[in-house]
DNA sequence: CGATTTTGACCCGCGC
DNA sequence: GCGCGGGTCAAAATCG
C-alpha cells in the first residue's frame, strides 16, 4: 500500500515531542519533499528512459530504482495517512515487467512508457489530493479555532448577563477574576476602563503577568465590540471618498443607531470621533530602497503627485487596483534627510482577498494600525494626553527605533522603521514579528503570530468558509481593522500586553488628569448601547 | 486598445 | 476672507 506523507494535526511522525507549529512546518516540508522526490523520481525515469533504448540492462536497473523508491517511501512512512490511491500497483506490474525476459525491446518500452503515464497520472492525482488535505487541515484549523471563540463568547456573554442581573460592585469585582482564560479575539477591549475599576486592581494589571492582566482587563471588555460592530463597511469603504469631511459626522448619529440610553450626545460624539479615527489611521513604514515603491504584493495605481513642503522629493498617491472599490491608499515618499529611505504610508483596509505575497504587509499594517486605533481612540476622547510617548512607551518599551506612534500628525500615524541595519531580513519580513520579539513575545513570534495573521485574513475573506459564523457580528469587508485585532488579541501574551499597556495609558490619563469625569467614556456607553 | 502615469486644476480644512 | 498645503480628480500622454 502507498501512503503519503501527509501529517495532518501534528501526527505522530516522529517519537520527539515537537509543538504544534513545528508539526506544522514539518507537514509542509513533507508535502514540498514528497513532490519533489516524486518529481524527481518523474525525471529520473524520464531520463533513463533514453538510456534504456539503448541499454537493456540499465531498464532494469531504473525500474529496481523506482521500486526500491516507493518501498521506501513506504517504510519510512508507516504513520501517514493512507488515501487509498494503492500506486503501487503499476510498480507491481513493472516487477513482472523486469523478471520477464522473454519480451522484445520494443514491448518492454511501451510498458514503460504506460507505467510513466500512470505514474504520472497517479502523481497528478496524489498533488491534487495533498493540495485537497491542506485545504481541510486549514478548514478544520479555522473551524477549531472558531469555535472555540464562540464557545467562550457564548460564555461571556452569559456573565456578561449576569453581572447585568445582579448588583454590582462587589459582585462584578469578584466574577472579573473567573473570566476564562480564552478571550474572544474580537472581543477583546481596547477602550478605556470602567470606573468601576479600583485603583488597587489598576495597580495590579500594571505590575502582574501578562495572563492576568488580561483575565482582568478583558472582564471589562465590552467598548471595542460595540466599536466594532458599528464601524460600518460603508463609512469604512468611503473613508478614503471624504476624508476631510470626517469632521462632519460628528454632528450627525447616522451611524450610531439604537444608541438612545444614558449619555446619548457623549456617545454619538465619542463614537464618531472613534469612526474619524478609524478612518485615518495610517501605518508608515520607513525602508530603505532604492527602488521607486515598496513591492507589497498588492495591484497600485498611481492617481497623483504632489510636492510635498520641507521635501524635495515629490509625494506619490497610489491606490489599491486588486479590487474595483477597495479603499486603500497609500502614499510614497522618499525621506528629506535620507533619500535612500522610502517612506510609505498606507491607510484604510482592504475589502478583498490579498495574494500571499501581499499578507505579510497587509497584515502588518492592519495590526499596526488597529494596535494605533485602539490607543487613539480612547486617547482622542478626553484628549488629555500624548499617545505618541506613551502608547509607544508601554506597548512597545524596547522599540523606539522601530515604531513611533504621533497623534500630532492631522492623522494618527505609527510608524514602522524598518531602516534599522541591525534588525536585517526579520524587520523586512515583518516589522511585528519584530515587534514581538523586541517585546519578549518569543512564542507569540514563534507561532501564534502567524497564525493569528492567517486567521484575521482568512476572516477577511469570509466567504471562502461557508461553514464558519463568528459570533454575533459578521464580518464585513470594511472589518478588517478589527479582524486583525481580534487575531492579535486572541493571543494570550499579546493581548495582555496590549490591555496592560492600555489600561495603563488610560488610567495615567485618568489619573493624571480625569480623575472623575469617566462615566461617560466608551466602554459604559457601548455596554448601553448593546443590552 | 485598455491600463497606467502624468500633471494641472480643483476641493477642502486650517491658520492668520 | 484669503492664502497655503494636503489630497483628489480627470483629461491627456504614455506604455505594453
Amino acid at each position: 500500500m502507498f501512503r503519503f506523507p501527509v501529517s495532518l494535526g501534528g501526527g505522530p511522525r516522529d517519537n520527539t515531542t515537537q509543538s504544534d507549529e513545528q508539526h506544522h512546518h514539518r507537514a509542509v516540508v513533507d508535502e514540498v519533499d514528497f513532490f519533489r522526490s516524486a518529481e524527481k523520481r518523474d525525471r529520473v525515469t524520464r531520463d533513463e528512459q533514453n538510456i534504456i533504448a539503448a541499454d537493456e540492462t540499465h531498464k532494469v536497473h531504473v525500474k529496481r530504482e523506482i521500486n526500491s523508491s516507493v518501498a521506501d517511501r513506504e517504510d519510512r512512512s508507516t504513520d501517514h495517512i493512507n488515501i487509498g490511491l494503492n500506486l503501487l500497483t503499476a510498480n507491481t506490474g513493472s516487477d513482472e515487467s523486469m523478471v520477464d525476459d522473454g519480451l522484445s525491446v520494443d514491448m518492454e518500452e511501451k510498458r514503460t512508457k504506460c507505467e510513466n503515464v500512470q505514474l504520472r497520472e497517479e502523481l497528478k492525482k496524489a498533488s491534487e489530493d495533498n493540495q485537497r488535505l491542506k485545504e481541510m487541515l486549514s478548514q478544520t484549523t479555522n473551524n477549531f479555532n472558531s469555535l472555540q471563540m464562540q464557545l467562550v463568547a457564548v460564555m461571556r456573554q452569559q456573565e456578561d448577563h449576569h453581572h447585568l442581573a445582579t448588583t454590582e460592585n462587589k459582585d462584578n469585582a469578584k466574577n472579573r477574576h473567573e473570566v476564562p482564560e480564552m478571550v474572544p479575539r474580537q472581543f477583546i477591549d481596547l477602550g478605556p476602563p470602567s470606573d468601576e475599576v479600583s485603583s488597587e486592581e489598576r495597580t495590579m494589571v500594571r505590575a502582574g503577568s501578562p495572563q492576568s492582566l488580561l483575565e482582568k482587563s478583558s472582564s471589562r471588555q465590552n467598548g471595542k465590540r460595540v466599536l466594532v460592530r458599528e464601524e460600518s463597511p460603508e463609512t469604512e469603504s468611503n473613508g478614503w471618498r471624504n476624508p476631510n469631511k470626517v469632521p462632519k459626522h460628528h454632528g450627525s448619529s447616522s451611524n450610531c443607531g439604537g444608541n438612545g440610553s444614558g449619555n446619548g450626545n457623549n456617545n454619538v460624539i465619542q463614537q464618531s470621533a472613534a469612526e474619524a479615527t478609524m478612518r485615518k489611521a495610517r501605518v508608515s513604514v520607513r525602508a530603505r530602497s532604492e527602488a521607486p515603491m515598496l513591492s507589497d504584493g498588492c495591484q497600485w495605481r498611481k492617481y497623483g503627485q504632489k510636492m510635498a513642503k520641507g521635501n524635495p522629493c515629490p509625494r506619490a498617491y497610489y491606490r489599491c487596483t486588486m479590487v474595483n472599490g477597495c479603499p486603500v491608499r497609500k502614499q510614497v515618499q522618499r525621506c528629506a534627510e535620507d533619500r535612500t529611505i522610502l517612506i510609505t504610508t498606507y491607510e484604510g483596509n482592504h475589502n478583498h482577498p490579498l495574494p500571499p505575497a501581499a499578507m505579510s504587509m497587509a497584515s502588518t499594517t492592519t495590526a499596526a494600525a488597529s494596535m494605533l486605533l485602539s490607543g487613539s481612540t480612547m486617547s482622542s476622547q478626553d484628549g488629555l494626553m500624548n499617545p505618541t510617548n506613551l502608547l509607544a512607551r508601554t506597548i512597545l518599551p524596547c522599540s523606539s527605533s522601530m515604531a513611533t506612534i504621533s497623534a500630532s500628525a492631522p492623522f494618527p500615524t505609527i510608524t514602522l522603521d524598518l531602516t534599522d541595519s541591525s534588525n536585517g531580513n526579520n524587520l523586512t519580513n515583518n516589522p511585528l514579528m519584530q515587534f514581538s520579539q523586541r517585546s519578549g513575545f518569543a512564542e507569540l513570534n514563534q507561532s501564534v503570530l502567524p497564525q493569528m495573521m492567517g486567521q484575521a485574513l482568512y476572516y477577511n475573506q469570509q466567504s471562502k468558509f461557508s461553514g464558519l459564523h463568528m459570533p454575533s457580528q459578521p464580518l464585513n469587508a470594511g472589518e478588517n481593522v478589527s479582524a486583525a485585532t481580534a487575531a492579535i488579541a486572541s493571543n494570550p501574551n499579546f493581548a495582555a500586553a496590549l490591555a496592560a499597556a492600555i489600561t495603563s495609558i488610560i488610567n495615567g490619563s485618568n489619573n493624571q488628569q480625569n480623575g472623575n469625569n469617566s462615566s461617560s467614556n466608551v466602554t459604559t456607553s457601548n455596554v448601553d448601547t448593546r443590552q
